[in-house]
DNA sequence: TCATGGATGAACTCATCAGTTCAATCTAAT
DNA sequence: ATTAGATTGAACTGATGAGTTCATCCATGA
């Protein structure tokens, strides 16, 4: 690969990564090409070069937000094998850390683009859960299966599981937050995630108490 | 109350109501004053003389909503008293109503503009907080003490067992309805409100199965 | 060294919209 | 009937921002 042609793909990048930024900074509306341009370090007539128009840019920086939060998500999930010693500490660890995912920043501000421009683009709903949420309870549901199946959790519906899960943690975690306008403190997402997993084994540990 | 001071509450409340189909419609940036205006039949100078400006009007709209939104979840509560014979099925038919409620148009657009606007707006926040979601919290809260007190839940954090109640409804239903672009069927609703309902009650019931 | 093609910046068009102004009109209480 | 205050419509200002144009620049590859 040239410098030149990676120079033109270190460009589109660093487009995307500031109209992710100006984005969720702003809201689709607000946000200026120029500002993004300015943000990017590019001219204004590159990003147009690139992306065509403000809809196909915004579309291309919420479908690379998602694969990031993806990404980050499923690395939270790699923790929890089946052979865990102790299965509680390794639910909370495993729900503290998808709870510091859902209170971060990028992916607040997915959420909050997510919300907001539903309504003029429908169809951001498919590109987010295909990129990430869906494939975010999948993989929790492949997990709880496996322990199901080993034996350590009752017999269950992995997906509806796997969603009950999610929803424990994010449920409260958004109330603590604030819908991210607050910054949670670290031993408070422990207790949520604690909170949560109380329930979630009181209500489908094999070994209930 | 004079005829003419009620037709000047008329105009006022005709503002608010087609501020908040217009905003929810369209976003609080693309939303237009002269079409908030129109759809009120009011002329434009009248929506400035009641609300001084767009920022104002908006706030005002949401806490309308905010305060609907209320009004219903509280009815839906209602149904739950600690005397009821089948506890499971009064807890599915609350959850039911409030995954109704929940789903509703009006409460959707309420947390879409509420997600879409935070950053502009982070007072929105405590103003929705304030009339309805913690009121909610608070009132199922008191709802579930009730039952601990009465020997049908074991003994629990009242307000830690609403949250994760309302979280088991909202997160699956929110999913269900995809953040509100699709209708989601009663029976899936029902079917949402008893997984929710059976994960609860094996997590706080007294003689949990 | 030179030709090619993306990148630049600055200026420009066109549309939208918040907020104002004002003269004309309506409505309710006296 | 008269007055005072709210309402109206229509036009206007000023700002903002999408998308385009174009002359110029510069790095690359031959």
């Amino acid at each position: 690969m040239t410098r030149a042609s990676r120079g033109r793909i270190d460009k589109r990048e660093a487009i995307l990564a500031a109209a992710s930024v100006v984005f969720s900074r702003e809201g689709y509306a607000q946000a200026g090409v120029d500002v993004i341009a300015a943000e990017a370090g590019v001219a204004k007539p590159t990003v147009y070069n690139h992306f065509g128009d403000k809809e196909s840019l915004f579309r291309q920086a919420i479908a690379a937000d998602a694969d990031r939060a993806l990404v980050r998500h499923l690395a939270a999930l790699d923790r929890l094998d089946d052979g865990a010693a102790d299965l509680r500490a390794a639910l909370e660890a495993v729900g503290h850390h998808m709870l510091v995912c859902l209170c971060d920043e990028r992916s607040v501000a997915l959420r909050r683009l997510l919300h907001a421009e539903l309504t003029r683009f429908p169809d951001l709903m498919d590109i987010v859960r295909e990129r990430a949420s869906d494939r975010v309870t999948e993989a929790l549901a492949d997990k709880l299966a496996r322990l199901s199946v080993a034996g350590r959790l009752r017999r269950l519906d992995p997906v509806q599981a796997a969603e009950q899960f999610i929803a424990l943690l994010a449920g409260p975690g958004e109330a603590r937050s604030r819908l991210g306008t607050r910054q949670v403190p670290d031993d408070e997402l422990w207790a949520v995630a604690r909170a949560a997993v109380t329930t979630f084994l009181r209500a489908f540990a094999e070994d209930a108490g």
